[in-house]
DNA sequence: CCTGCATTCATTGTATACAAACAGAAATCA
DNA sequence: TGATTTCTGTTTGTATACAATGAATGCAGG
């Protein structure tokens, strides 16, 4: 694992906290290396959205309920419109990919509520590899990039999650619904799906903000 | 100038040409500095997507005319999108900075048609400003950097471009079509009028793409 | 007690030395 | 001759020393 991971990791598990300070030092102490690999990390990540650097020094980025909701917003631009593209432009061979993701998604959630191995995590990445399966169909080669930099900010607030079992079965629903759109070559159907898909996401992921924390309230500005 | 932004402005001007290999110490030469601040630099420009890295080194990444189709596509996309936003969400200061920028184009245009001393570089800058006021009223803090991302690649191949008095006044009235949706709070014509606006500089730019030069078909690779 | 200034400390910015890795040339052997 | 290996030079990766710069602390004067 490069050094740029390593960090990013943490920050998306949440061992470095929103707003905390992460010194140069600190970080070529902790990863077992000199402060110049971990300068260029910080740089990347920077541009990445996900620290921001003040006069002197980064900090882990605090993403308020607003920034919540705009970066969802795009998402669901972004995702609707791969969607849409895969509709019109997948192949025999990308439909085969997307019909295994959910396949898989099927089984791990079916594990996941008979209590078998699958954790959220797994599911969590099986999902992740369903919309990358979708977003490769869209033969758009620039639209990934786009779209991984808004998918990493929410799960900063994965400790939040609570998955029920009806939220899971209407998740697995959705990627079926797309699915099915994708296959007949439906654009406007599988950007609805999409659409629908990431909103309700999003409506549970505020929900839980200000269920369980206050301390995410637009009033507070990133540092 | 920061490094980053004087190797960005290289790129953009063309002075580092597509495929070329920027090596460390040549850059270092160049700007007067040590390696250690272009590494930064040159990590930044990477996840930019601007420059690609090999197993060893970096080159200033080549894009091929496919590449811009999609760009412009999600260009299309994300400014439409922001126009939406800004029609719903302007605020009366916003208007005002809309106005104005789009005053000035208006001035620029007209200084450029009767040979005044405004150049291309200043109405592309002028440009700029007005689809950033835009961007701005939409009110979403994050369409920016997604939007700036896009916007620069097809700046690579400005040499390229030819601006006849007919183009930079069609262009003019698209500015004015979309003020006036803004004003109206007219969220579809709003963004009618911006996947019109681009859709438009987009099919410039591949014309003269076509024209000028056949070093940018969909076979190379970057490498 | 508060404000402005100076000193001190922590941390970042930059340069540079050295180690490691890769690419290309040369040499060796079949 | 052609393939394979070894050697050599160039360029990147990492560590570290030193310089520069904010931030914090304390002190003096109003």
């Amino acid at each position: 694992m490069t050094v740029y991971e390593s960090i990013k990791r943490s920050i998306i598990h949440g061992e470095f906290p929103p707003k905390m300070r992460l010194t140069e030092e600190y970080l070529a102490n902790k990863l077992q290396t000199s402060r110049t690999p971990i300068r260029e990390a910080l740089k990347q990540l920077e541009s990445e959205g996900l620290t921001v650097s003040m006069k002197r020094g980064v900090r882990v980025r605090h993403f308020t309920k607003k920034d919540i909701q705009q970066i969802y917003d795009l998402r669901t631009l972004l995702e609707g419109y791969a969607a849409a593209q895969a509709a019109i432009h997948r192949t025999e061979n990308d439909l085969e990919n997307i019909r295994l993701a959910n396949e898989s998604y099927d089984q791990a959630i079916d594990s996941y509520i008979k209590n078998g191995e699958t954790t959220i995590e797994d599911i969590l990445e099986i999902n992740h590899q369903f919309h990358n399966a979708v977003i490769q169909a869209s033969q758009n080669q620039h639209v990934y990039s786009h779209i991984s930099k808004v998918v990493v900010v929410p799960l900063i607030f994965r400790s939040f999650y609570w998955f029920n079992e009806e939220q899971l079965k209407h998740s697995l629903d959705a990627h079926k619904t797309l699915l099915k759109a994708i296959e007949e070559q439906d654009m406007e159907r599988a950007r609805v799906a999409m659409h629908e898909h990431i909103y309700h996401g999003r409506d549970e992921v505020l929900k839980q903000i200000d269920n369980i924390d206050a301390q995410y309230s637009d009033g507070e500005e990133i540092q």
